[in-house]
DNA sequence: GGATTGCATTTTGCATGCAATCGGGATAGG
DNA sequence: CCTATCCCGATTGCATGCAAAATGCAATCC
């Protein structure tokens, strides 16, 4: 009678792979654009190429990453145009679930999401950048794993992961916390009511505008360049 | 100033590996729950292992396979439940679809699908069942792709693979074509308007019907048993 | 001088071999 | 008769080796 339900999961090493790489890729770790060589990063993770190759094919399907035929694997680079397809369709799918969450959420689950949000805006005004950015990944998240719908938890983690970066980066040079602030109000205004139709245009909205931060981080270079 | 783009294209076999598995899955050809046997199949497609277990990889991010630790890979099977699951975001994403190809859309492409259409209803006339749905998958196929949006045409395709085999039995058993080809005729109408909000709501809910439809379909067994 | 061809190195793609693990059946025990 | 254990064949997971293709570079030609 085990009551820890922990089998000491030896991990296979090309799912550890998986987890790795696309960890380092939405961390930046790997930049767009990169190559992968198979060799180097064998080694890097300390595993065979069999396994890593294995996993790369893993993520090329995901889309975080690029195959070429016989001259390897890249990290997909995300343009604007490609950064304004993801957001269209994230927006598609938190609209689905938040009609979904609001006809079948428990309150215990809304109020998880309440705390969240309470939590994000104190680091907000702490200025805890990591943290807030966290916690509004953890609201979205959550609010999609609230729908019961495994389907489309998948869909929209491999999306998400796709712009993760691109949004976090955004946030370094957007100030515009405010008005995101506020609609996540009117969201969990409309979650509360279980106003199923309206969450889900706020949402859809509340993607169009964190995109247009998006892009507007995305012409101005990273690191503010000396006004060249 | 090549007029031939054909560059002699050599397959790779972990790519070929990746297409043939899916038709197959698609086709039923490798029943759901099965499980894979690697050395088999690799002798049965022709290639060894080490391609062979890259394109499972590849397709159990997709969703087609679902691997088990230490005990290999199984294709998906596919139950009520997850049906409904993936008939709602297909719903969503049709929807999305919807809205951007009536504002961006070229009338050859409106004419296109119009086309199609009307082969399908001279399919459906006729009898012709396998052609019927043919010309119906790629009416919705064409729709999405004419969005210009690649990553929906990505999500979308993954997603339709999965409910594809059930869709095409719940043809066989169900007779509703009539109330299909009407919606379909909708979708034309408010296509040509160019009305993105009505053809999305269409689509969304000649999904929901269509799942109605293959739900039917599951209950009663493949072939018709003996009242049983 | 610029482009091109040929060669050497590097890297990918694939097959094979071997160790670890799983599943099943026989056997021993209760 | 049912349960538990051990053992063995079968299968997965991984590392390595080898052939094919690509990349970089230098020599060659125009």
């Amino acid at each position: 009678m085990d009551t820890a339900p922990l089998p000491v999961e030896r991990r296979l090493l090309h799912v550890a792979g998986i987890d790795r790489l696309r960890d380092m890729i939405i961390q930046g770790e790997l930049a767009p654009g990169m190559k992968l060589n198979e060799r180097v990063l064998a080694e890097h993770l300390g595993i065979s190429r069999t396994p890593l190759r294995e996993a790369i094919k893993f993520l090329a399907s995901e889309g975080l990453v690029e195959l070429q035929p016989n001259r390897g694997a890249f990290v997909a680079l995300i343009d604007a145009p490609r950064v304004r397809e993801v957001f269209l369709v994230l927006g598609a799918l938190e609209a689905l679930a938040g009609e979904l969450v609001c006809a079948q959420a428990t309150d215990a689950q809304v109020a998880e999401i309440r705390a969240l949000h309470y939590a994000m805006v104190l680091h907000q005004v702490r200025g805890d950048l990591a943290a807030y950015f966290r916690c509004n990944q953890d609201i979205h998240a959550r609010l999609v794993e609230f729908t019961g719908n495994a389907t489309l938890v998948q869909s929209w983690r491999a999306l998400n992961a796709k712009v993760q970066r691109v949004r976090y980066m955004a946030n370094l040079s957007g100030e515009r916390w405010q008005q995101a602030v506020r609609e996540h109000e009117t969201m969990l205004d409309a979650l509360g009511a279980r106003d199923g139709a309206r969450l889900g245009s706020i949402l859809r909205d509340h993607l169009a505008h964190k995109l247009v931060m998006v892009l507007d981080a995305l012409d101005a270079p990273q690191v503010k360049p000396e006004a060249g």
